[in-house]
DNA sequence: CGCTGGCACTGTGGCCGCCCGAGTGCCAGA
DNA sequence: TCTGGCACTCGGGCGGCCACAGTGCCAGCG
């Protein structure tokens, strides 16, 4: 497909689509693009590129609409995405940089974002991955019972009760502690329990039963701190889209509770040149989210931050308002 | 209203419009339902229920429907809950006991409740009233920052780094970790800012920068602890009742995207003697929650948990459902 | 060779009139 | 007080009609 006025009439007709959402036919195309050409040759080019599979007609005499693969080409046509406007930056900013701690960034970031898009926001949890223990915590509860705390670089402060077969006395608490603070602090936390299990054997052997089971906790801790969790905003956005077309909204929210398909697909992709990656209709897994298109990026080490909308949106602004959420949220954790 | 066999009827237009979807008219009700008299007498009540705005026709010979006030009065007249089913209780039993912490637990709640109510199902976090502080750790992180934990008894744990003037010395910190403990371990979240300010006079004049900005640290997890959160699931049932019925389902996802709406309209039901609390239509705000009916009940020390869905609804089953997850809940987070 | 104006063609959607059926209200009688 | 019967009334489905939007194709022109 090397010919520029048809490239530049595909990307007039997903425009005109996604603004008016109705199927777009050549005499409106050249009333409202300045084509230079006649609706007639509009017309002969829209059948080349309809025989190309990048559009189609719902009906005999309707206008034209964009097919999946019609939207893959408008979007790698995208050369670079635009910045955010000047007020648009300073609202990200001011609404991020004063959030409290990892719950509140998650959640004023995945609203942000669903109203600069008018899309679904999906934002996964910072990736575990290069995340080290900064401190654990061993803490007495009295009756054999003692609470541990992990504490990861990432903030998610995972604690739960452990049973000790037997009491301890404090001077035995303390050095369990010391030991196991020896153990993991800095290590990653997929690197924790190993490290542990060295440092039973480390220890007095009177000792190591509990510190097999203060062992065991800290390694469950630390691998639920791996666990991956999103959170999600504006599905009643969702609703909107889905109105005048038959995009049925039902299955697809029901495919974003099940964070576990989101998670696996926001994984799945990979972002380009331009900093954002895009999957088109069919591009994702056949299913649910098979009429939908998904933008989404990287941030922070490893994690990732998008929009699930209608194939018909407004690309170009969505990319850029993904990727500089992406940004500031990268600067944020970063710090 | 003490006409038992009109009583008989209205419920019986509730059970049938619930089951079926559309007007029930009086030869379909006598069909259905033993009711010992002929459509013409069914008729003659119906007429007397629709005068008292129980029931309404939607237009000129089509069955009626049930108004607000009509499922008011059906559900003001269920007496007694009934109980689940064994195998109900079973699967609430085994999916909650094994649930991590306390992030665990909300999440499988609310799925849960969604899925046995086929409603949109929202948990409010513990509330903090009656939380208390069970330990503090205050750890050096070098450079005159030190990491300030906070563990309330609800296991919702909160952690901030706060940066003191000067860096302190091993000892002063331990110190300060120590009267910082005593303070505030044992306390309720709201009377740990008091407690901790009364700690600062306390203390060695050299520590008393550090301390003010510990306590400070401090009191404010301890009121961002006391934060009203909620998680929701089954939305995608909401897309499901609205299908077929005139209830738009994106002011209804907005509404409960803004969770301080739903969280005050929770805490303001008070269960009755049933141990639920129904609102039905307008007796909730004006707003997109009006055309909705809450089935809602408080679990631990005052927190709520609920499901929100279609007037249309199956209410002696979804009261049931929220009255046993609630009770399943209070036990496990009281254990 | 590519572009253009013109023309015949074709589904879609709105509109109208029609009829059928479900369900009602009312009345007279048991 | 209940019942059977009857006339009435909308709503919704069906078919025919028309206007419109937009197409494909063709012949002519630069």
């Amino acid at each position: 497909m090397n010919h520029p006025r048809r490239l530049q009439i595909l990307q007039a007709i997903v425009e005109d689509y996604v603004h008016f959402r109705e199927p777009v036919g050549s005499k409106a195309l050249v009333e409202r693009h300045r084509l230079g050409v006649s609706s007639a040759t509009v017309r002969n080019d829209m059948a080349a590129l309809e025989e190309e599979g990048l559009i189609t007609a719902p009906h005999t005499s309707s206008g034209r609409i964009p097919t999946d693969k019609g939207y893959r080409t408008f979007v790698d046509q995208i050369a670079a995405v635009k910045p955010l406007s000047g007020p648009e930056r300073r609202a990200i900013q001011s609404l991020l940089d004063d959030a409290a701690d990892i719950d509140d960034v998650m959640e004023r970031t995945v609203r942000l974002l669903a109203q600069l898009t008018h899309q679904v926001a999906v934002v996964q949890y910072p990736h575990a991955s290069g995340v080290t223990v900064r401190h654990v915590e061993v803490v007495d509860l009295g009756a054999g019972r003692v609470l541990v705390v992990l504490i990861p670089t990432n903030g998610r402060v995972a604690q739960r009760v452990a049973v000790l077969r037997a009491p301890l006395e404090e001077t035995q608490l303390l050095e369990l502690r010391a030991r196991v603070l020896a153990a993991a602090v800095g290590r990653s936390l997929a690197a924790v329990p190993e490290a542990l299990v060295a440092m039973i054997a480390d220890v007095a052997p009177p000792l190591r039963p509990a510190a097999a089971t203060v062992a065991e906790t800290v390694g469950a801790l630390a691998a639920g701190g791996a666990e991956h969790r999103m959170v999600m905003a504006g599905t009643a956005n969702l609703a909107r889209s889905t109105g005048d077309f038959h995009l049925s909204i039902g299955p697809v929210l029901e495919a974003l509770e099940e964070q576990v398909v989101m998670l696996r697909l926001l994984s799945e992709m990979e972002q380009d040149a331009r900093g954002v990656a895009v999957r088109i209709g069919a591009e994702n897994a056949a299913g649910p989210l098979s009429e939908t298109a998904v933008v989404a990026t990287g941030y922070g080490p490893q994690s990732k931050v998008g929009v699930v909308g209608p194939m018909r949106m407004d690309y170009p602004s969505t990319m850029a308002a993904v990727r500089a959420v992406a940004r500031y949220l990268s600067r944020i954790l970063g710090g």
